[in-house]
DNA sequence: TTGGCCATGTAATATGTTACATGATTCC
DNA sequence: GGAATCATGTAACATATTACATGGCCAA
């Protein structure tokens, strides 16, 4: 069975977020678009067939609860071979994070851009990451209030992913903040940069 | 047309290597493979058939080469139309990094394992990505040599892409040092650590 | 009365990956 | 003799995304 690298994420995030507590799909897959990590685009067939897949397989069961006014629930849980499961990948050797940052791509051909162009995309790109950076933060403080209280190992660890997040984009404006900052330095906008050496 | 957002940056990745100077299809999946940005996995079906697209779109034209010993080239060339169309791309908004990064899903339940487990999973950790940055200061000084002399804008940002590639793989390093710093600042792998309020 | 939330799902399409075919050449 | 490089491509499969269907409830 050959799973994709990000089939085999989803897989084991919903093993691990039915780990915490059993949900229906529909709860998963708003955790999962909740989620500052588990970074997914509303799409909900996905979550629905590899729950299908996983009690296939016999990681999860379902119970069916009928609601009124309100269409019926199937209930996921993790079965003791799911847990299992979940506990020999989360052992395995990590992989590396893999990045997809278009603005760098277009960086690389922003040369053929005149120098107003240049300076309006790196200021874009800036303002871009300051907002997604005050968002984070907003999005952590409201989740540090939520756990205050649980000193336990796995709060510890939640608290460090999103200190993760905060200096990910914390790391990238920093950059953005330099690379306009040398620009600038260089005398404005010019055609040639001579600072290259420094 | 419904390009998604990785279909597009192949697309507009061939543009843009296609305007510094034509080349064959082999050619540029090498230089994708290459690629620190461009991360790909060694798949050049996706480049063939996405030069037969941008051909149809006339945004690109080729030419055979015929070699004695060797098969036959196709060298790919930017028409016009599609130097204007790389352009409107690279002055359009930016969209902020998507990074994928199963550790960070594998810490997040890493509450399930014991506390020697989790010392070997933070420590495999740290030490892909101390290998991974010194992998790219090696390729970054390699690159540097090659380009000293050239001082125009375009070596400039090319310079601060690799900065940024730098400083992700930093950040990352610093950020697991730290965390495994203070859990052993904690008094070791205790089950339970007090240290969050800090 | 338009739209969003709840909840699951089908169908169609788009994208991504793997395996394999060809065939001469060069390096170990 | 086996593997890697050069060079393009076909076919099959795996995975991801979009659009749509259902249908009652609730809020602006």
């Amino acid at each position: 069975m050959p799973f994709g690298v990000s089939v085999m994420i989803l897989r084991y995030a919903l093993l691990g977020l039915l780990s915490d507590e059993p949900a229906s799909g529909y709860d998963l897959k708003k955790k999962i678009t909740d989620s500052s990590i588990l970074y997914w685009s509303g799409n909900n067939q996905q979550v629905y067939r590899t729950l299908i897949q996983l009690e296939q397989e016999g990681l999860v069961s379902h119970q069916v609860f009928a609601q009124e006014h309100l269409p019926a629930k199937k209930v996921y849980s993790l079965t003791e071979q799911g847990l299992t499961e979940l506990k020999v990948w989360i052992r395995s050797t990590p992989e590396l994070p893999a990045t997809r940052t278009p603005f760098l791509i277009q960086l690389t051909w922003a040369g053929l851009l005149n120098d107003e162009e240049l300076y309006r995309l790196l200021e874009k790109y800036e303002g871009e990451v300051r907002e997604e950076l005050a968002m984070q933060q907003e999005k952590a403080r409201r989740l540090g209030l939520a756990s205050q209280g649980t000193s336990s190992r796995s709060a510890f660890l939640r608290g460090k992913i999103t200190e993760n997040v905060l200096s990910f984009y914390g790391n990238e404006l920093n950059w953005i903040r330099r690379l306009r900052r040398d620009i600038d330095a260089a005398g404005g906008y010019q055609d040639e940069l001579r600072s290259q050496a420094s």
